[in-house]
Parts: structure tokens; sequence; C-alpha cells
DNA sequence: CGGGGGTTTGAGTGAGCTCAACTATCGTGG
DNA sequence: CCACGATAGTTGAGCTCACTCAAACCCCCG
């Protein structure tokens, strides 16, 4: 379960009984509670069981930017342990189960085992390459690119993560948050979702998201996995309408 | 000169001798040459002697979006060694003195000294934090706010890396790499620029950029210097107007 | 059956874009 | 020393994508 983080590189036997012996704490939060707070100090990080959990930035005026989702296997908001307070807001986004684990922890079993600090650095890499695409996403693409963007990205993901289809997934995320992600408003959200569903590229309806023509997803939200560094991504990315 | 890498946590004698006798290759770029090119193998980090260097990513249809811009004393491009190929391009700003680093020979080093090993994770965590502000303007400030913003995040920087004074300082970006910056076309750029300079706030001729009213440009731009993650931080935010 | 969060719809507005031309600046070579 | 070309900045006019405000609607849950 813990050593799912690291699908990106190789763990031995010992890496991975190393991680499994990370001291931890198990905790089951709903939507209203805070897993990281703009300007605490932040000493544990988040691995995400089950569920799902944002991060956000506000401006000085409130409106708010989700920096990223996260999806079961994630490891959230370890940088800001390294930089003694956090710059952002960490919530769920459904009910979740998380593991909690001091940031001490994971530097010292980085320290001890090379394995361990390899995969730390590329998943840490990883989530960085996917805020660089959503800065590109955001700061480039029309509404309709960024949200098709967002959903081929989080089906791969889920799909990675364990969902047994990326074309049938469970969608995590109200409108206004898709909004807040993407730099639109929920009422143009709304708009646009209606469209592609017009124009029978989805099915969506609460809490749960039918891709219904994968490829015109896919090119009309100009979306390469490559970002994502999934070792799957290829396969996926072919994958049938 | 490469332990300026890492201004944000301790190092002692042994951990910057061990930075120092890292093998390198000074090299001297112009504007048109790459130092890492989207989809290629990046085997070598790049440490930003002097100049300025960019990273940016395009679109399907060729859109440019910069993803950051580096100042003296950065390093730049470190993890992509990581995960085996570049997701970005980097190229210079203006003409820029750097050294090439092989990661190879950075993640020795890290795994060998601890200190090490948590100035480089302090520093990418630092530009994931930069990364994560620029999602927030791009996607939730307007363009005057985005604009002051950069302004603003650029004269820190550059003090820090160097130049005598946040509010006079060399600026290395045309308007319209400002606007690829900023998610702004050139044009409206332009007359951004014009309204700041109107309002008495700036001073922007080519290749030099004098703030004369921080305070404002700062509150403009709604601009908090925490995410910066600078030890001088808080000193240079109250600067005088 | 009465909230309340989320979604949908309508109408009007505006920030920022597009296209296109013009000007300024500067380095280069004849 | 000037003509030239290239790069960067400036201006104007018209347009559109996405926003704002506001009201309805839906549906789940207590």
């Amino acid at each position: 379960m813990v050593s799912k983080l690291a699908l990106r590189s190789h763990l031995d036997q010992h890496a991975c009984d190393r991680l499994m012996a990370l001291p931890h704490r198990i905790t089951e939060l709903d939507r209203t509670s805070f897993i990281a707070r703009e300007g605490e100090k932040a000493q544990q990080s988040c691995l995400l069981l089950s569920g799902f959990v944002y991060r956000y930035k506000l401006t000085g005026t409130g409106a708010r930017q989700i920096c990223s989702v996260h999806v079961g296997g994630d490891l959230v908001d370890f940088q800001n342990g390294l930089l003694g307070h956090s710059d952002y807001n960490v919530q769920p986004l459904t009910a979740a189960l998380v593991a909690l684990i001091p940031c001490d922890a994971l530097v010292a079993a980085a320290a001890d085992c090379a394995q361990i600090a390899r995969a730390l650095w590329t998943d840490i890499a990883a989530n960085t390459s996917i805020l660089a695409e959503w800065l590109l996403s955001v700061g480039q693409r029309n509404a309709r690119q960024r949200i098709c963007h967002l959903l081929c990205e989080l089906a791969l993901r889920q799909e990675l993560a364990g969902a047994r289809t990326a074309a049938d997934y469970t969608w995590p995320m109200t409108q206004e948050q898709l909004g807040d992600a993407t730099g639109l408003t929920s009422v143009h959200v709304n708009r646009t979702l209606q469209a592609l569903r017009a124009d029978g590229l989805l099915h969506l309806s609460s809490r749960h998201l039918t891709i219904l023509n994968w490829r015109r997803l896919r090119d009309e939200g100009d979306f390469t996995a490559a970002y994502l560094h999934l070792p799957a991504a290829d396969r996926a990315n072919e994958a049938a309408a």
C-alpha cells in the first residue's frame, strides 16, 4: 500500500520494508477538514490511501486557484515540510483516507536508502511536471481545451491508481472546483460541459464520469500523456475510443 | 560560486567542498541555443552563473507558455534529469554563462551528503512554490496584477542573486516574452505597461527596469514574498518605496 | 416538506484578443 | 557614414470569449 508511491522507479525488498516501517498515523477526513493550511508549519506529509485531495492558493481578494488534485497513492505535500511553512491549503475533495507521515522520517529514510531518495525525488519531479502542464493549460488553452485536458489527465491518473478503466471513473469535483482548477467561472464550466455532452464526448453526472470518445477528448484537449511520466502512459494514450 | 545554490539551507565546509568538486563544464550561450529541448533526454543540470534563462512549454498549436525565469545562481532543470526526458524547453533569455553538471553527479553528491540532499530538495521545493504562484497569477489575476506581480518577483530574486538593489535592475524580457509568461498577448502587455508608467509606478526601457513606487507595485500586484522562500524576503518586502 | 448545495439558464458587459499598420532602435555591412 | 534589415515596441479598430449578476431549478438529505 505505502509502496504504491514508487511506481515510477524501482524499489527492492529492502527499500520497501523501509518504507512500510515508516511511522504513520492513518486518519479518515471529511471535506471540511484541513490537511495543511497556508502559512502554517507543515511537519507531516500525507499519503493518500483513498478518496481525493486538492491543494489550492488564494489571492488577496479571495479568488481560489486549485494547484493540484491528488488520487489514491499520491504523496501530497511533502515539499512543504522541507521549507518550513506551507504555501497553500490542502483539503479533501471528498471523504478521504490518509496516512500522515512525519517529514523528518521521510527525509531520514531517503538519507538511508538511495532508492527511496530517488523514488521521492522522482515523485516530486512528476508532480512539478504536472503543475507546469496546468500552467500551460491555464495560460494558453481555451476553456474547452482546458476542461478536456483535465478530464484526460484525471482519467489516466485514476486508472493507474487502481480504477478499473480510464474511460469510466469517479469524478470528484463540483463544477465550481473544476472552474477554480482551470481558471474559469463555474457558469462557463457548466456551459462548456454541456457542449461536450452535446457533442457526444462524455457523460458526466454527479460524481461519475464516462468518456464516450476518448480520442476526440484527447485531441480536443491537446492532451499528450508524456508529462505525467507514467509507465503506462503510452499504452493508455493509445486506448481505443 | 557553485555554492550560491544553497542559500536556503545551511551547508558546512565539507558540503561546500563536495559541491565545488562536482564535475562541470562552463559554457557561454547565446539566445538561440538550447539548454534542453522537450522530449529529449536530459542528462545535465545547468547552474546559471550569469545572465538569464527561461523554461517554456508549447501547446499543440504552437502557443508558448513560459514556466519559469531564472536568475544568476539558480539551478535549472535538475528535476528532468531524474525523469529521463525533458518536459519543456530551456533557452537563454539573454547571453548567459552556465555550468553544466551531470545529473548523476548531483544525485551521487546528494547520496553522500545529507546537507547537499536537503539543499537540493529545498531548491526544488522553492522552484515548485514559484511555479504554483505563477499558476495562481495566470489563473486568477488580471493583466495588471500579473505584470506587477512578476516585476516584484524578479526584483527580489535578482536582488538576492547579487544585484545592488531591487528597485533598479536588469530587465531581461521582451514584451512578447512577458506576455508568454503571464498568459497575455504582447499587445495587451504593451498597453498595460503604458498604464503602469503613466501611473508613475515604474520606468521600463530596453533591458532596464526602475521601480518608482515599490509599495504600490507590490499592492497592485497582490505580491507577498513568502512563496519565494528567500531568507531576505521579509526585509525586502518592507523596503521603502 | 423545507432547506441547501450544486447545476442550469438568460441577458448584458467587458477585459483582453486579433489583425494590421506604423515607428523606433540598433547592429551590420557596403 | 549611411542604407538596410531585423527586432522590438506602439497604436487603432473591431470582435469575442469568458465574465457578472441574477434568477430558477434540481435533488438529496434531514
